[in-house]
DNA sequence: GATAAAAACTAATAATCGTTAGTTTTACTG
DNA sequence: CAGTAAAACTAACGATTATTAGTTTTTATC
């Protein structure tokens, strides 16, 4: 009866994985069914069907939107010829803001992708493994030239990458603070470390 | 046919839970049923209903073992008349250790407890609020003392709760250190930062 | 070795899932 | 306003789910 409406800048298609990502956050892929993601926009299950071929389908399309856009944000930040302990800072940054705007893809791809059907999952894991790798690398670099804590690289790279998903946290519990605080919180305790 | 063999520390009942929590771990409450349960155990799925309720009964007791032991552990270092800043250290050591040595639930509470029913779930959300809130106390109070660099007490909890779950990670690919060395390089970046 | 309790089994339930088939309604194009 | 494509609908499918009922096997006690 009612008609997903397409605007300009998205799809009917997008739309529907948009909503789906919504849902998805809320109570997972496996506890979301193509009948709650239908209602959401107004629509019965089968007509999801006329955009999209499979739940699997939209998964897919989430986590690998949010792995790309992190390993070309990565590579640009690398070549921007700016200071080692800027870099760092930037892809700190740019790790929290996409925690924030991009909430919920961001959010499933990091909680669901194991739920991706096998040659994608691997694929993404890949991914993951890649991305960590160059982050890694690029501490391990800062580290040579003292520019940094002497530490596990890759140590290192795991609590960085878990400690901007605290965001997660601040998304649920009433906001009482605003983003860019929350922003530069974060950077200067993983920066400057919690010991005065 | 094949019995669950029930030893001195461990009755029926805990057997199936840890299989269960192991289960839940690897694939996601949603994603684990019965019948792989009780396939892990040697069993049929029916017979577990011998020993437990429901699946949720399951969840439930994993989430509220794994609440209980963050929040009398909490209160013990509360009153353990150390130094502020090896307060929040052992905390920080306590979480860790947990997430190295009961693995399995503590990643199911975190990742699963959205799926508990109603009563329980909200009473879990508030047991998470409540240990935040006493270790965001704690950070206040060092703040004030100037024992620690000045932020938000919130979003520093938010950080470093989230940072120890990069233990999560470590679990999954290769060890390639040891379980004392993550340790220490975990306690290390988020007491000092990464910056030198 | 008989008896009773504990714990396994088989069979079946109703509910829900993703998805397909086939049809009807809506919206655009000439 | 006729014709066509897009997008909605209803009905139903086979598979899987947690769980129950009823029965048989195993274990422990005397």
């Amino acid at each position: 009866m009612a008609k997903i409406i397409p605007t300009l800048n998205s799809t009917r298609k997008e739309k529907i994985t948009y909503a789906a990502a919504a849902l998805f956050r809320q109570n997972g892929y496996r506890a979301t069914s193509m009948r709650e993601i239908a209602e959401a926009l107004g629509v019965e299950a089968p007509s999801l069907y006329n955009h999209i071929s499979s739940k699997q389908e939209m998964l897919e399309a989430i986590c690998f939107r949010v792995g790309d856009s992190f390993l070309s944000n990565f590579d640009r930040i690398e070549k921007d010829g700016s200071s080692f302990i800027k870099k760092v800072e930037t892809i700190i940054r740019f790790h929290i803001r996409i925690m924030i705007e991009d909430y919920d893809m961001m959010y499933v791809a990091e909680h669901d992708w194991r739920y991706l059907p096998e040659p994608h999952h691997e694929e993404f894991g890949r991914m993951r493994k890649r991305y960590r790798a160059k982050f890694s690398g690029l501490l391990a670099e800062g580290m040579k030239g003292k520019k940094i804590i002497p530490l596990d690289p890759n140590v290192a790279v795991l609590t960085v990458l878990s400690a901007v998903n605290g965001v997660d946290s601040w998304h649920r519990s009433g906001k009482k603070i605003d983003a860019a605080s929350l922003e530069e919180n974060i950077v200067a305790l993983l920066l400057r470390g919690l010991a005065s």
